[in-house]
DNA sequence: CTGAAAGCGCTTACAG
DNA sequence: CTGAAAGCGCTTACAG
């Protein structure tokens, strides 16, 4: 009988009915507490487990929540953000925390991922991560929303997408580290990373950028933004090493993202460029690798068990009905080595290796 | 209707009976083409899924596979080895390739997983993954074995533990990075790992160390095997501090996970132990990290690709009913600046900054 | 507190 | 090639 008792080998036992079977391992109240503890005996001694697609057919729903991965089709076949990455490990602990399994998958922006999850009854929901063309993505979400498909996406939040959304306080952070890099005393801040509606959170980030700027009374100069496409090591460095060739003096470099700071870093070493005595970079999200570049990067951490637990607790009163709302988490300012100190730049030691 | 067309709504538009239905949808040869079309086309405009909870019922299965990644228990919230993040990328790619969904599921070892997945319908097969103490899960995987759960797991092949293993070639990996460093004459290797039945993986690369320099006419000094009980970075910087405290002279780190190598990179920079020149530094597993350490860290690939397709297909396999059997997959020594050029030591100009 | 019965939405022998 | 029917293993009104 190996991993094949039914509710019915249970009742034969038991001596009861099928229905009191499934009534005691539910722990509905109705059932005799004694008729339970021998119930849950039988069911403990014979290995059985309630067959969820029965379970589920019967309830209507799946106890399932699908995690949906949009990745940078240009990647590598293994890589993925590790902002992601880390996004993906909250999401699943929260998840096996609210009693859910959660499918992952990867998906491409282009395909037919919309129709298929929720109304299969493979999942409750969906959760919908990464960084893709917003705009491109639009059409499905309302889709999704059409069909009452319950989902929340981590991302800008507020920007006119259909859904719900969760994302950390771009704008306040891009403001943040423009505000302490001009307190340390720079002054010609690049931005790296595509300031356009196609990728609205790194949009958010360089109009809070902008707006310290604003505030300390200069202006931001077009040459000093370099969009950079993908959020990816490779392209950081290719767009720092441009920013070198054209000429342009800067003395800091605010990267959209870790990954594309560390990039930048790459490149600056290349060409002899000190960090940060002759040139601070600062990046956003905290990523593991942060922490180990050299010099340690300076950057914003976007907390990812809160973000994940947001996403998941959102997302399951969202299925039970409740109403939910946008949420913007807060980021916040992890302070390393890479943005210097605030003394006359060019004369601090080289750093040694991490 | 959103969402909620059933075969029958379907069967009743196109003036067939349900059974045809479910035919047609399914691919069944016998079916008529054109009543089959028919069919697909309706079921189209009305965003009908075949229900998989009704389906996988009947067929008594579940067309999905469950991912279990044993943590370290000692580790952060978020934080998983990379190597496993990439092992997790390829396996969720070739199980959408082989059209089975994934659910992925962090388990402490001490947990009941074992009878859970398999009995409920809720996966037809596990994927077990991360290193944890074997020893300790043995009797978790002689049950699942009793119960007739298909499983494979990653990790040391023939190691007598009970079901399907696949692997890569730890012994031959572990040779080729001491043969290595022995060809750049190096001649005192630390061995950074815990070389204990408890973690064969790490075992079977400090075997193949040894056989390396046996081979060599060498002995391995005892004083030079550093056990590392879990793979992270701090882990490795604390075992470095403690081997340079020690006093023991060596000229090279074998580091049995990149973790490892770059938390003993991080020590010897602080102590002002120049990597590669006076130190040489290698690692296991290549991950993404690796390439952009400082400097770049010399490691073995293990190809999570394959490994992924390997882990998948042989679990597939093994649910149809197939005879499978334990793989090893070759590693592939890539040589970065962390193991040096075999030319004298310390006349190397120090690196520079990543 | 318990049981008999209906039904969730499919798949698949069986009969034609 | 198609249909009528059984049945996968549960959950839950309904009746007692």
């Amino acid at each position: 009988m190996k991993g094949k008792a039914t509710s019915f080998d249970i009742a034969y036992r038991a001596g009861v009915s099928q229905a009191t079977v499934s009534r005691a391992l539910r722990g509905s109240p109705l059932v005799n507490e004694e008729t339970r503890r021998r119930i849950e005996a039988i069911a403990r001694e014979l290995h059985y487990t309630v067959d969820k697609n029965a379970s589920n057919l019967r309830r209507q729903r799946s106890g399932t929540l699908a995690l949906l991965l949009f990745e940078d089709p240009t990647s590598d076949g293994s890589l993925i953000n590790p902002f992601f990455l880390s996004m993906l490990g909250a999401i699943t602990r929260a998840s096996a925390r609210q009693g859910h399994d959660l499918l992952i998958s990867f998906q491409q922006l282009s395909h037919d991922w919309h129709a298929d999850y929720h109304d299969s009854h493979k999942a409750d929901g969906l959760i919908l991560l990464g960084y893709g063309d917003y705009l491109a993505s639009r059409g499905k979400l309302e889709r999704l929303e059409e069909q009452g498909t319950p989902f929340v996406r981590w991302g800008a939040v507020d920007d006119g997408q259909p859904g719900i959304a969760i994302g950390c306080d771009n704008a306040g952070g891009g403001r943040a580290i423009t505000e302490h890099l001009l307190r340390l005393g720079r002054r010609r801040i690049a931005f790296l990373g595509d300031a356009s509606p196609h990728c609205p959170e790194f949009l958010d980030r360089y109009r809070g950028h902008c707006a310290a700027l604003a505030a300390a009374g200069q202006t931001s100069d077009q040459a000093l933004q370099i969009d950079a496409a993908d959020s990816t090591e490779e392209v950081g460095y290719t767009a720092t090493l441009g920013l070198l060739d054209a000429g342009t003096a800067f003395d800091a470099i605010f990267a959209a993202s870790d990954l594309l700071a560390i990039g930048a870093m790459r490149a600056l070493g290349e060409r002899g460029r000190r960090v940060p005595d002759e040139i601070a970079v600062v990046g956003f999200d905290d990523i593991p690798l942060a922490r180990l570049a050299s010099p340690p990067l300076t950057t914003l951490l976007q907390d990812t068990k809160i973000a994940g637990e947001m996403l998941v607790d959102t997302l399951l009163r969202q299925i039970r009905g409740e109403t939910v709302h946008n949420q913007v988490l807060p980021a916040q300012l992890v302070i390393r080595r890479s943005c210097g100190t605030g003394r006359a730049a060019e004369d601090g030691p080289p750093d040694p290796a991490a």
